[in-house]
RNA sequence: GCGCCUGUAGCUCAGUUGGAUAGAGCAACGGCCUUCUAAGCCGUGGGCCAGGGGUUCAAAUCCCUUCAGGCGCGCCA
């Protein structure tokens, strides 16, 4: 059992013995909830304000913290003393370090982990990428809070499906057609990828203000998409294959993997049935020739479904891709990783989905993120004014690499762990803060691994292994035999109980997290994690303490290592273990 | 005009969903490597928590309001 609980067993007892029958006082499990965290260390490891149960006792807080703290007796879990209006609790420190430890280690890298997703399966809509287009830092976001839920969902033992929901329809496919078979040449193509496409697109723009009639033949070419010509087709379906080339060496070197690339093409006649149930419902009116969903009973404005011409939308395709997927997948939540921008198209097609009498409609959650600017400006592929992801991880590998070979000239494998290094730091800026926020984008603040950032807490985990490495050969060089009974009581100075109380809690971390879709949380705590262990590693001498007192602290080290390495992996970062 | 979001140190942000004297990192300055990884550690300076009202024993946190910024508001996605 837990501290906190432990802890509230024993202060629901001493209301018992001390207030038996006063109407209104908490009980049971609520009052686990009543307890909080001291801003200082020597008031305690968990306080209990007595406040509010003063109108009930018709007594003052502090009277009633001392009437506790003298019925409070259990020197094997904590002490309990009051102060002022506070009931604070002190940890026996000995047997916090070993139950803490003990349950960290039993579990090792799967310490945090749960079943409470079991049988439960969650989709996330993430990253999305269009086709035809480089991915670039507007991309990250999505991409990397998607590909880190995900990972904690699936440690938290939910079924996750990942889906790339591709934009691989609209009009501008045809022009990229109608471009590539006026200018373009296959070997180019092949050889540059999504680059050529792109610099097909921006000709057929540039060539179609002086002959507008481009247009139309760009048109065309959708149409005959459209309507499955096969010289189309196969023509779109190269360059989406050249995109998901592209775009896979990315992934590749992020460990992203997708059980899903349906998009919006997979979607086209699975709109049909759409609209049928919106008229069947009654929910379809005419509105200047379109058709939609009024929504003003929820202050709405009304979501769009069929353009005068009869077209589908956004939200059509969006309404679609979400009863296919409860079909298909049966999710217990679907969420869509998305930009804030889009936060009304989300609130709209999900009121749809519930006035078409779908309770799941509760299910479908947008995990809203903040925009990404480039020093300060919006980012303008058109103008260049923009950063390509490639780019962006190529050159943080090139600073890590700089730095390995200043730093650690004998690192057997300088390039792997340069790209373990550098991409992390991209990952953990990306992941430092709540999603909501915006990002603007700097070089220097991407490129700099001093201070809280990614390299830091990959540091510190490398230093944990380094020290577990120089235990290992000194126990293998010398004579020692068995591993000596571990003296916790070692553990009892502040750093040691600092970093054990980050411990005990990683778990719970991991459920707000996930809770809140906030992966940031995780980057905190792991943040938190590696800070403690420095200072604890400043404090301590390890590997030339007593045998009792060095097995402690080397169990202690042992357990941070395995749970920065969860963390990392959570966030979507890799472990190195030198550096 | 209406709606959503944001406003905390010079900069970037935390702040455990209402608790005790508001915390980090960066930047600046000053210390610490013949001892387990100095990508580290320690210290100094820096705050009207945007402003004003309320609710409460207690407000950065909840409610109202003003201001500032971002985003969105029908045939794009």
């Amino acid at each position: 059992m837990d501290m906190k609980q432990t802890i509230a067993g024993l202060i629901g007892e001493a209301l018992q013995d001390c207030y038996a029958g006063v109407e209104g006082l908490p009980e049971g499990s609520s009052l686990a909830d009543f307890l909080e965290v001291p801003p200082e260390k020597d008031m305690g490891d968990y306080a209990f304000p007595c406040f509010r149960l003063s109108k009930a006792l018709h007594m003052g807080p502090p009277q009633i913290a001392a009437t506790l703290a003298g019925a409070i007796s259990a020197p094997e879990a904590c002490t309990a003393k009051a102060l002022g209006g506070y009931l604070n609790f002190y940890f026996n420190r000995e047997n916090f370090a070993r139950q803490t430890l003990q349950a960290a280690l039993s579990q090792g890298e799967r310490y945090g982990s749960g079943t409470e997703g079991q049988g439960k399966t969650i989709c996330l809509d993430f990253s999305s990428i269009n086709i035809a287009k480089r991915f670039h830092i507007g991309h990250l976001s999505t991409t990397m809070i998607g590909h880190s839920l995900r990972r904690m969902y699936d440690f938290l033992g939910y079924t996750t499906v990942s889906i790339n929901h591709l934009g691989d329809w609209g009009t501008q496919f045809g022009k990229m057609i109608s471009a590539y078979q006026r200018w373009g040449n296959q070997e180019e193509v092949e050889r540059d990828g999504v680059e050529a496409l792109t610099r097909l697109y921006v000709r057929f723009h540039e060539e179609a203000e002086k002959e507008p009639a481009l247009e139309d033949e760009g048109r065309a070419w959708f149409k005959k998409i459209e309507d499955g010509d096969p010289e189309a087709l196969e023509i779109f379906g190269w360059f989406k294959a050249l995109t998901l080339r592209d775009t896979q060496r990315v992934y590749d070197m992020l460990g992203i993997r997708f059980d899903s690339y349906n998009g919006e093409a997979f979607y086209n006649d699975k709109m049909g049935r759409v609209i049928d149930e919106l008229k069947e419902k009654n929910l379809l009116t005419l509105s200047d020739g379109a058709s939609i969903v009024d929504l003003e009973d929820s202050g709405m404005p009304p979501c769009l479904i069929l353009k005068k011409d009869g077209a589908t939308l956004y939200a059509t395709r969006d309404i679609a891709a979400a009863l296919y997927r409860k079909d298909t997948y049966h999710f217990d939540k679907c969420l869509y990783v998305v930009a804030y921008q889009q936060d009304l198209h989300f609130r709209q097609w999900f009121k749809v989905v519930e006035k078409m009498g779908y309770p799941w409609a509760k299910d479908l959650i947008h995990v809203a993120f903040g925009m990404i600017s480039y020093e300060g400006q919006t980012l303008a592929t058109r103008k260049g004014h923009v950063v390509y992801l490639e780019d962006l991880l190529c050159r943080a590998k090139e600073r890590a690499l700089s730095i390995i070979q200043e730093k650690s000239p004998d690192l057997e494998n300088p390039e792997t762990v340069a790209a373990q290094v550098g991409i992390g730091a991209v990952i953990y800026a990306d992941l430092q803060n709540n999603r909501i926020k915006d990002i603007d984008f700097w070089w220097d603040r991407a490129l700099n691994f001093d201070g809280e950032t990614g390299p830091y807490v990959q540091y510190t985990h490398a230093r944990c292994c380094s020290v577990l490495r120089k235990a290992a050969a000194q126990e293998a060089g010398g004579a020692k035999r068995e591993a000596p009974q571990a003296d916790y009581a070692a553990l009892s100075d502040d750093y040691a109980q600092e970093l054990l109380r980050l411990l005990s809690r990683f778990p719970e971390a991991i459920r707000e997290a996930a809770d809140r879709y906030e992966p940031s949380i995780v980057t905190r705590a792991l943040t938190e994690m590696a800070k403690s262990y420095n200072k604890f590693y400043y404090e301590n001498r390890i590997l030339d303490a007593e045998p009792g007192v060095r097995q402690a602290r080397l169990e202690l080290t042992l357990a941070v290592k395995q749970t920065l390495k969860t963390a990392l992996f959570l966030i979507g970062m890799d472990a190195p273990e030198r550096m």
